[in-house]
DNA sequence: ATGGTGGTCTTACCA
């Protein structure tokens, strides 16, 4: 069995002891982590080392960072794509044995209509417009990040609430169908499961003590995959730790 | 009640 998670971290600098805490219970083979927040100089490479990690990251200073921890070999290390010439560091496509991974972390967008919101929209297609030609290249792929979108009204605590905000506009929840129509599945939404469960609580308001929610961190994956994803999970235990990320971890099995 | 918390070479910006 293989196990793959995604993790937005906020700040990998402050959450390096819950990674790995987390990768150790949780028996992760593959950890796509977000917003490490770090530099690539300062990048914590020998705490995962010495527990027989594999390692790559993309980072820069202050905002953003993407990284996979990999208890097997990883080649072929991308994180720019066609037609994104982009500073931020949100991208990082790794392959592992036969498996093709594409770690991301979206653009928040802020707000609907600022400038953020359109540099969203318009990296959401340049990378759907990537992840399509990688689907055409590896059989076995999966997508996996914090997406910043919440697809449907059910991932969402109070749909009424939100209707037309960011992470839930109906031109966020068209790219997400767009990237999907690459052939990808959400792997959530494979399996019966219960309602209200989140990955995302803001920080402020009480958000998680009151399930105020949004699913916004996804595995997708490739028919392939499919075939072998035997569950898809959403592990809220880390959020309840002392000084948690907001987001928490989201993780699937892969029958071999 | 129209805010709130938390992270970052902090006193502004991002989420």
């Amino acid at each position: 069995m293989l196990k793959l998670a995604s993790w937005n971290v906020n700040s990998l600098k402050v959450r390096l002891e819950q990674v790995l805490t987390w990768l150790d219970s949780s028996e992760v083979d593959i950890l796509g982590i977000q917003e490490t927040k770090l530099v690539d100089e300062q990048f914590p490479v020998d705490a995962f080392v010495e527990k027989g990690y594999h390692v790559v990251y993309a980072g820069q200073k202050t905002y953003n960072g993407v990284a996979v921890i990999s208890r097997f070999p990883i080649s072929d290390v991308q994180t720019d794509i066609p037609d994104l010439d982009d500073p931020q560091r949100r991208i990082l496509a790794v392959t592992i044995g036969d498996l093709r991974l594409i770690n991301l972390y979206v653009p928040n967008g802020a707000e609907v209509g600022c400038d953020k919101y359109e540099y969203k929209l318009n990296w959401l297609a340049k990378v759907s417009a990537y992840i399509e030609q990688q689907s055409r290249e590896h059989a076995k792929l999966a997508v996996m990040g914090d997406f910043n979108i919440a697809p449907e009204d059910r991932d969402v605590h109070d749909p009424a609430e939100w209707v037309d905000c960011i992470l839930v506009s109906p031109l966020e929840r068209q790219a997400w169908h767009t990237l999907l129509s690459t052939r990808l599945k959400d792997s959530f939404r494979l399996f019966p499961q219960e309602d209200n469960q989140f990955s995302w609580w803001d920080y402020r308001a009480a958000g998680f003590r009151r399930n105020r929610g949004l699913r916004i961190d996804h595995i997708l994956l490739s028919d392939a995959l499919v075939q072998n994803c035997l569950s898809s999970q959403i592990d809220r235990e880390p959020r309840t730790w002392e000084r948690p990320s907001d987001h928490t971890p989201v993780w699937v099995a892969l029958k071999n």
